[in-house]
DNA sequence: GAACGTCGTTCGGCATTGTCGAACGTCTGA
DNA sequence: TCAGACGTTCGACAATGCCGAACGACGTTC
C-alpha cells in the first residue's frame, strides 16, 4: 500500500492504544509502546486533542479518548446500511423470539455488534452496540467465519469449556454451518448462554453481516441441549428479509 | 497552538465531514471542500481507509465513515467518568420521574449526550447517544451554558415558535438559570416537548455535565405551563447525587 | 532536606515526508 | 462520439513533521 501518511497511521494507532487499555495512559507509556520520540508522541497528541479525539486529564497529565470520537462513532450508525435496513427486522424478531437480538460484522478479526435490541421482557440490560466479540466463540461470529474468504484466526481463546479451540474442530463446525446455513453457540462464551445466528448477504450473495439473538440456554434449547428449531426458524426469516432489503437497495 | 500536525487536522476535518453529511461523499467534493488538492486527499483518505476509519462504496468509489469509529466512540463511553458515575443515579430518575434521562456534556458548541435513559413504560424510541443538541433550546444546553466561561453562541438557531433567538433574552434565562440552579425548555425545541435539567459539577464546583428529564409537555408541566416542583426536585437530586460521587471519585 | 527519577513539555536542525499539479484510465451523459 | 467528471497514480520539490536533547515541575527515596 504506497503513499499512506505516516502521522495519520501513528495517531489512529495512539487512539486504538487509548481504546484497548482501561483508562488514561501516559505520554512515556505511549511513546515506548509505539517506539516514537516523546517530543513526537507529544505533537500528535496535542493536534488529537486541539480536534477534540482525545483528552487530557489536567491533574496527572495523562491522556484518554476524546467527546468528539463518541459523534463520529454514532454518525458512523447512522449511515451504515447494514445496520439501517436490519433495524425494522430486529424489533419484530426479538418480539417473536422473546430474546435479545444483536447484529454484527466483521472488524479487525472480531465482531462489531453494530445493532442491539433488548429482551423485550426483561429487566436492566447492559447495550452492546460497539462491543467487540470473538470470532470463534460467538454465533455472530461463525457465521462471519463460515463465509468470509480471510482464514480462520491463529490463537483461539478458551472463554469457558466447551470453547472451540482447535482449529481443525473449528473448520469442521464451520462446514456445518455452510452446508445449514446458520450457526448455534452453546456455552462457549459465556456459562448458561447460548445463541442463534444466521448470516445476512448483500447483492451478489457476499455476506456482508449475521443476525442473531442470545439468551438462557434453557430458552433458546430444548431438553436435548439443542436449539429450538422454531428459534431457528425465526432467526433465519429474519436474515433472508434484511438480506432482501440490502439486496434491493443498490439498483 | 504551535506544532500542531497538519495531515492529521486535515484527516479530522475529513471524518468531521463525512459525519456531518448525509451519507457517502466523494473524493472532489471533499477536496474541494477542504480547498485541498486530489492527490493530498487522496493519500489521505487512503490511510484513514487502511485502519479503519472510512470505508469506500467499492461501486461508486465514494467514501464514508468506517467500522473502527464504532469502536472507539464506545470505548470513550466506557471510560467517560462522567457517563459511568451517572449511570447508578439516570435508571432510578427515569423511574421516579416516569420520564426519559439524558446527561450531556459540551462539544463544540453543542450538547453531546453521553447516557440516555429510556422512558420506563413505553414503547419504541430512539437512542440517542452520541447525538449533539443546540445549546440554546434545549433544558441540559441551558445548563451548560450558565456555568461555562465561554460566551454565548453567535447565532440562534430558530425551531419552534418559542425557541429563544435573541441573545439578551437568553443572557437573561441564564441569569435565572444560575439563581435557580436549573433549568427549563417548553416546546423550544419540538412541539410537544418539554424537558428539565441541572448541573452536574465536579471537584471544586466547576460543571462539567448536566442531568434531565424530557417528556410530552402535559407530563412535565403543570396547567399553569411550569413544570412540576415534584419533578425538578427529582432531577435536582440525582444531579447533586452524580455530583456527589464525581467528586468523591478523586482523591 | 537534598539528590534522584520520572513526568509532560518546548525547541532547533536536519532530512524525511507529505504535498502539489499534471497526466492517466474509466465511466456517465449528452 | 465526444466532453466532462470521476478516482487514481506518479515524480519532483520543499515544506513539514520528526528526532533528540534540554527544561521545569512533581513525587519519591535515601
Amino acid at each position: 500500500m504506497p503513499g499512506t501518511v505516516q502521522s495519520i497511521e501513528r495517531a489512529a494507532a495512539i487512539l486504538r492504544m487509548l481504546a484497548g487499555g482501561t483508562g488514561r495512559l501516559g505520554l512515556g507509556e505511549i511513546a515506548r509502546s509505539l517506539d516514537l520520540a516523546k517530543g513526537t508522541t507529544h505533537g500528535i497528541l496535542r493536534t488529537l486533542q486541539g480536534v477534540g479525539f482525545v483528552e487530557q486529564d489536567k491533574a496527572s497529565g495523562h491522556y484518554q479518548l476524546g467527546a468528539a470520537l463518541l459523534h463520529l462513532g454514532t454518525s458512523y450508525l447512522d449511515i451504515n446500511e447494514l445496520r439501517s435496513r436490519s433495524i425494522n427486522w430486529a424489533d419484530p424478531l426479538a418480539a417473536r423470539s422473546g430474546e435479545a437480538v444483536r447484529i454484527g460484522t466483521v472488524l479487525e478479526g472480531r465482531v462489531l455488534v453494530v445493532h442491539h435490541v433488548f429482551r423485550p421482557d426483561d429487566t436492566f440490560q447492559t447495550l452492546d452496540i460497539g462491543a467487540l466479540l470473538p470470532l470463534h466463540a460467538t454465533a455472530l461470529g461463525k457465521v462471519l467465519l463460515a463465509y468470509r474468504s480471510a482464514g480462520l484466526p491463529e490463537e483461539l481463546e478458551q472463554f469457558t469449556r466447551r470453547t472451540v479451540v482447535e482449529r481443525r474442530e473449528l473448520a469442521l463446525a464451520l462446514d456445518e454451518v455452510r452446508a445449514a446455513g446458520w450457526a448455534a453457540e452453546i456455552e462457549e462464551l459465556t456459562l448458561g448462554q447460548a445463541a442463534i445466528a444466521a448470516p445476512i448477504r448483500s447483492h451478489g450473495g457476499l455476506v456482508v453481516g449475521a443476525i442473531g439473538i442470545s439468551g438462557l440456554v434453557e430458552r433458546i434449547c430444548d431438553t436435548r441441549y439443542r436449539p429450538h428449531p422454531r428459534l431457528v426458524g425465526y432467526v433465519r426469516e429474519a436474515a433472508r428479509a434484511v438480506s432482501r432489503d440490502l439486496g434491493a437497495a443498490r439498483h
